[in-house]
DNA sequence: TTGTGCTATATAGTGTTACTATGTACTAGT
DNA sequence: ACTAGTACATAGTAACACTATATAGCACAA
């Protein structure tokens, strides 16, 4: 699927907080899940700033845990304010998706 | 429905396409047409900077026609390019949520 | 010991996009 | 004159994903 950039915004967030609900993980783990998803040009860059952000604005916590095959690894957990922001980044998906079936469909 | 903007992104253009596409028809009224669908925080200005866009990239056509009630309006027509890009759109929505379901009930 | 490859985090700079705020202008009714 | 509805236009802003690049740990081979 080509260029879906532009498509991502404001989703990608969602989507990392997503991932990271199902279990603790970190940075460079998000991104191979993302990949085989099927968001395949997701590359650590962007998971990384998003991940700097989702810290800053309290929606998630980290913990660092030392690795057998490379450097420590950063592990996230959801906040309790990122349960929440989930839950509404999915209300708002859910709406999205809605309106934009109506419009297609319409007339 | 609060705060959708970021989730827009790359989606309000391909409203806009689809919007031209049922019938003729210009900025003023697509915003209200939009509106109605369920985007009830997109105004005027946020449409006619995609209309530029949109015909700067040769997708769609304009035509000038005097109104009774106002200022001349400017209509609006796809292009074939247009009409190409409005697809490939469609393709990458279906893509995109394809692949939010598959995330959202991947345990 | 040098090199390659995989793992892992980080960030400065860029481009694209929707939004804000504001201005202009035509018509009709009061 | 004034107001309200219609209609187009655009400079400036904020948010986001992406690009490019840097650093560093581990393992294995040349």
């Amino acid at each position: 699927m080509q260029n879906v950039t532009e498509m991502l915004k404001g989703v990608l967030e969602g989507c990392v907080l997503e991932t990271i609900k199902h279990d603790q993980t970190y940075g460079y783990e998000i991104t191979q899940r993302l990949r085989e998803q099927g968001f395949v040009d997701v590359v650590e860059g962007t998971v990384y700033a998003i991940l700097v952000r989702l810290e800053k604005n309290g929606l998630v916590r980290s913990e660092k845990k030392p690795s057998e095959v490379g450097p420590p690894r950063k592990f996230y957990d959801l906040t309790d304010a990122g349960v929440a922001e989930l839950r509404a980044f999915w209300e708002k998906w859910d709406f999205l998706s809605q309106t934009m079936n109506d419009l297609r469909r319409s007339k």
